[in-house]
DNA sequence: CATGAATGAGCATTCATTCAT
DNA sequence: TATGAATGAATGCTCATTCAT
């Protein structure tokens, strides 16, 4: 980035998208979605209240399109860190690390899922794709491990939301303690007590 | 105005703001906190829209005072059948299945929890005193079970975390699919699968 | 109603919702539907905005009020002149001189009706009604003359979209020159030329 | 942008323009001035938002284009049948019959008329200009015929405010009912009604 | 000429809350 | 206590118009 003469804060396109969801999250996050005016948003991210609407046909699209963007963002993030060793174990327990990872350094993401994942602002049948499109990856992975004898013959789709609950419990344990979220011992804490739950006896 | 000759259905005060709360109940979870106007209530209630305020001095105040009551219902249900036998296990098995039963019979309350436990909406304070209360109780079985050496030695705070994330899981689950709420496979699995997170190797 | 020591302007619930339809009216008339906002009825009648909508659902429906309100006001004022002599042009053209006198001192409401009588400002079925229920009373009236042989036999819906069309050229005329309301050569002139096309040869 | 090989649908300057000009009338009619937004003629219309502006100052400027263009057409329509044979009933039917004509040809522009001829959309100056345009001539032939002694001697101006208000009727009919168009029976009623009105007795 | 992202004033409508009765 | 008409600030959203490319 070379210095310019004159310092010109020019803002693309694609930044005032940005910049909008951005701060649409930040904001989300701190006062609510109905707390959160669209007008606020705009002002914050710079840019002017109809430039909102040029990009998204209405705050729940805004909310939809944030929604579906940062999933995505945490699937990516766990399937690149998915070693296919040959111990199941210590595959769960890669994916778990990396999940933790990404809650703790994505800590406004996280406490937007915290708030949103489980609420109807968001549309049911996008909640449960967003949803079924990482649980579908778990889903595989339990009933694999089941096969093989290393996980307990629970009913799957119970076994799923528990993995789901544990997993939103341990992110809200280090988010609201974040001096713990790299010490060892509470972060193994946190998967032994997941993965006791689910192996076999 | 004169004595009816013909009693009418008349409401008592305190059957008027019993009608304002179960009505907030119904439609706090239907529509949301915020998608429910003040107006709405009283009307479905049966009242006039000055009268809600009569009994609660802001709308905010009509969810807390919703909430503690729900809590303190939840609080009671739980202690009533809380057996203080001598095989932990066993007690600890009977809680469970006592909170189970509890969210089923009260699957709209459960809901309301579901919405409104880890909400902005309600004051974080008010929060944590109703989770403290509870899980209080809670703490202690823990701290009593590890020292026994019945339960895992993992940080307690976490511990009560994972209970919970895993109760809300598995209610989750139970109301969603309603049809297995008294199939005993499914109300085991559920509290195995807790249970084994809990208990020391 | 006794003079009350102090001159208080008390409006009473009613007084609010008429100033609100007088205000509607007047601005309408001068500015176009669109062209009013309901913030400046509001204030012109000298209430909140949110009055406004206490009283009526929205701005369509404010409108489509203030038309049938008017058209009723209209009718009765044609019924309560109508003649029933032995005579029918007699008859017709006390009806016609009514309908005159009334745009004459209804200058607005009249003005109102030019703009709006056929604009897809008010919904067709909204005006068809309000039109059908005094056109009914016309439309006997020809069917009568027809049989009497003092009236055209052409048929019947031409004729009474013909009635409509002379009646607000006429008014038309009357109130882009007030100045001749009262001159009887232009008023008789009106109604002959009415008459004329109508009557039997 | 090299010159493509395969011919490709171009729109010259003038296209665009007129494709402004159609789709403007086609929503004007239907969804009314105001509730056709420059963005949805210009997306219509097959152009950028932009372009619209560089060939209409304004909105409104689109609008007056549009009525006089259309003003135009109607006046060029009547004044090519126009005979100037030697019996006026009979000149005057020619003129009836070709306005009648061109309203069931062009329905959509005189639906256009009906809606905007009198209302305040269009400045007051742009309309009497193009009116008495029209009626200029009109009031050329009752002023003669008056002079011949075939046309009754009211008022000139009252007698052409009525000639344009029985037009506007017998258009709205037929248009209303469209099956009746060319059925010669009503078509004469519709003449004859408006001649009885206008001649000599 | 043509484009379409950006603007920001303006609008209809909502709603928690008050208060005279 | 109870009522419900009245309030007015706040909000999501629209849209004619501009302008850099």
């Amino acid at each position: 980035m070379n210095t310019p003469l004159i310092e010109q804060p020019i803002k693309t396109k694609t930044d005032k998208r940005q910049a909008i969801l951005d701060t649409a999250l930040a904001l989300f996050v701190s006062q609510g979605f109905h707390g959160t005016s669209t007008a606020s948003i705009a002002k914050q991210a710079g840019v002017a209240t109809g430039t909102l609407f040029h990009h998204f046909p209405s705050k729940e699209a805004l909310m939809e399109c944030l929604f579906l963007t940062i999933k995505q963002e945490f699937a990516n993030a766990l399937l690149l860190n998915a070693h296919q060793g040959s111990k199941l174990k210590h595959n769960v327990k890669q994916l778990w690390q990396s999940a933790l990872d990404w809650s703790l350094e994505n800590p406004i993401k996280q406490l937007f899922f915290q708030q949103y994942s489980m609420s109807p602002m968001i549309a049911k049948n996008v909640r449960d794709q967003a949803m079924n499109s990482i649980l579908g990856f778990i889903s595989e992975l339990i009933k694999q491990g089941q096969m093989m004898g290393l996980i307990a013959h629970y009913p799957v789709e119970l076994m799923l939301e528990n993995c789901h609950g544990q997993y939103l419990a341990a992110t809200r344990f280090f988010i609201d303690n974040p001096h713990l979220g790299h010490n060892s011992q509470y972060r193994n804490a946190s998967f032994e007590l997941f993965w006791k739950a689910m192996q076999a006896d």
